[in-house]
DNA sequence: CAATAAACGGACCGCCCGGTCAACTTGCTA
DNA sequence: TAGCAAGTTGACCGGGCGGTCCGTTTATTG
C-alpha cells in the first residue's frame, strides 16, 4: 500500500535541515509573520526551494511543531521509565518543557499549524504521556487528586507566558512561576476547585 | 500652555465611539491583523475617517488599551477603598481582570501599542494600584511574603492564557486555574521561591 | 439661512506577502 | 562518463494591507 518514496538527494536533505533550523530561528525572532523570503535567505537557498520542501507556509510550521513535540514526548517517556519519584518526574518534565520554550518561544505556532493529521497524532501521543505522568503523581500523592492530566497540559506553558511580559527577563525567571504554580498543585490544604475540568483537547 | 482644543462635532464623537467599539470587536475576533478596512466597515464609516481619528493603526490600538486599563484600574481603586478583606479584594481584582479578558481577549494588543507615553502612564498607575492591593494582602497574611506586586501582575492573565488552549472553553473555566494559581500564592507551607522577583516592568 | 470650517468617504498609491513556473544546475546510476 | 530525473532558482503574479488625498457633505454659528 505505502508507496516506495525514493530517498532524497544528498543536497536536498541538507537543505531541508537548514530550512527547518532557519525557519525556527526566524519565527522565534520575528513571530508568526516571519516571511518565507527571509527564511530562505537565512537558510542560504532560493525561495522556490522552500516551497519544494513544504508546499505551504502552514506545512512548514507543522513540520517544526512536530519536531518539537516529538522531542518533548521522548523526554516524558524517559522520565516515566527512569525517574524514581513521580512528583519529581512531573516537575522535571514541566521544567524541560519550559526550558525548550525559553530558548525559542514558538508557542504561537501551535495554534497555526493545527489541521494536519500528523500534528494531531503526535500531540495525542504527548498528551497521553502527560496523563501517565500525572497518574503516577496521583498514586504517590504528589499532586492533588482533583487536578487532571488536561489541567497540567494547560498549565504547562504558563510559566513562560508569565515571563514573556518582562522585557529583558533573566533566562531562569520562569522557575519562579513554575514553583508558584506547582505549589498550587499540591494536595495539602487544597479546597475543591470551582469548575469541572475540561475534557481532553481534541 | 495647553492649546484650546475646539470641541468635537457631534457626528465626530459618535463615530469615534463606534470606531473604538468596532475595533475592539474586530481585534477580538480576528486578532492583531484585523484590517482597518474591516473595522471601518463594521463601524459604518469610510476608511479615511478611521485615520482622521487615529493617525495610525498603532494609535488606534493604544486608545483601546488605554480604555481597558483605565476601567481595570478604577475597579482596583474601588476594591482598595471598599473591600473589608484584603485577600478577598486581591482575588476579586484578579477575577475582574479575567472576566474582562474572557469577554474579549485583547491581550496581544498590550505588546503592540506600547510606545505611547499615555499607555505607559496609565499602566504605571494600574501597576501601582496592584502593588497596594498586594501590600494589603501581605499585611493581613493572605499572600506569602516572598510574592511581590510584580509577581501578581505577571500572573494576572495566566488563567485566561491557560484556558485559551481549550477550543470551546466554557466561559467560567478560568476560575479553575485562578483557584490553582491563587492557591500557589498562599503562605501555608510555602518553600522559598527559586529565583529573585523581577523588578517593576518599566 | 448663509457661510465656513470640520468631518467624511473612497479611489488611489506603494509595498510586501505567499505562492507559481519555466529555465537551469546537479547528484545519482548504469 | 553520459544521461536524466531530481532539485534549485529568482523573476513574476494577484491580492490585501496601511496610509494619503481631495472633492463632497454636514454640523455649527452669528
Amino acid at each position: 500500500m505505502t508507496e516506495t518514496p525514493r530517498p532524497l538527494r544528498a543536497d536536498a536533505v541538507r537543505n531541508r535541515r537548514a530550512l527547518l533550523a532557519a525557519a525556527a530561528d526566524e519565527f522565534a525572532e520575528r513571530g508568526l509573520d516571519a516571511s518565507i523570503a527571509d527564511i530562505a535567505r537565512r537558510a542560504g537557498v532560493g525561495k522556490g526551494t522552500v516551497f519544494r520542501h513544504f508546499a505551504t507556509k502552514d506545512d512548514l510550521i507543522a513540520a517544526i511543531v512536530i519536531d518539537r513535540m516529538d522531542a518533548l514526548n521522548a523526554a516524558g517517556e524517559r522520565l516515566l521509565a527512569e525517574a524514581p519519584d513521580a512528583g519529581v518526574a512531573l516537575r522535571e518534565f514541566l521544567s524541560i518543557a519550559a526550558e525548550q520554550r525559553q530558548q525559542r518561544d514558538l508557542s504561537f505556532l501551535q495554534q497555526a499549524g493545527d489541521l494536519s493529521p500528523e500534528v494531531t497524532a503526535v500531540r495525542t501521543r504527548m498528551y497521553d504521556t502527560i496523563d501517565r505522568l500525572v497518574e503516577k503523581a496521583h498514586a504517590s500523592n504528589a499532586v492533588r487528586r482533583d487536578v487532571t492530566g488536561t489541567d497540567v497540559i494547560l498549565l504547562m506553558c504558563a510559566p513562560n507566558y508569565v515571563v514573556s511580559y518582562v522585557p529583558d527577563a533573566p533566562p531562569d525567571l520562569w522557575r519562579r512561576y513554575l514553583a508558584i504554580i506547582f505549589d498550587g498543585l499540591r494536595p495539602e490544604g487544597a479546597q475543591p476547585l470551582p469548575h469541572p475540568p475540561p475534557t481532553a483537547t481534541a
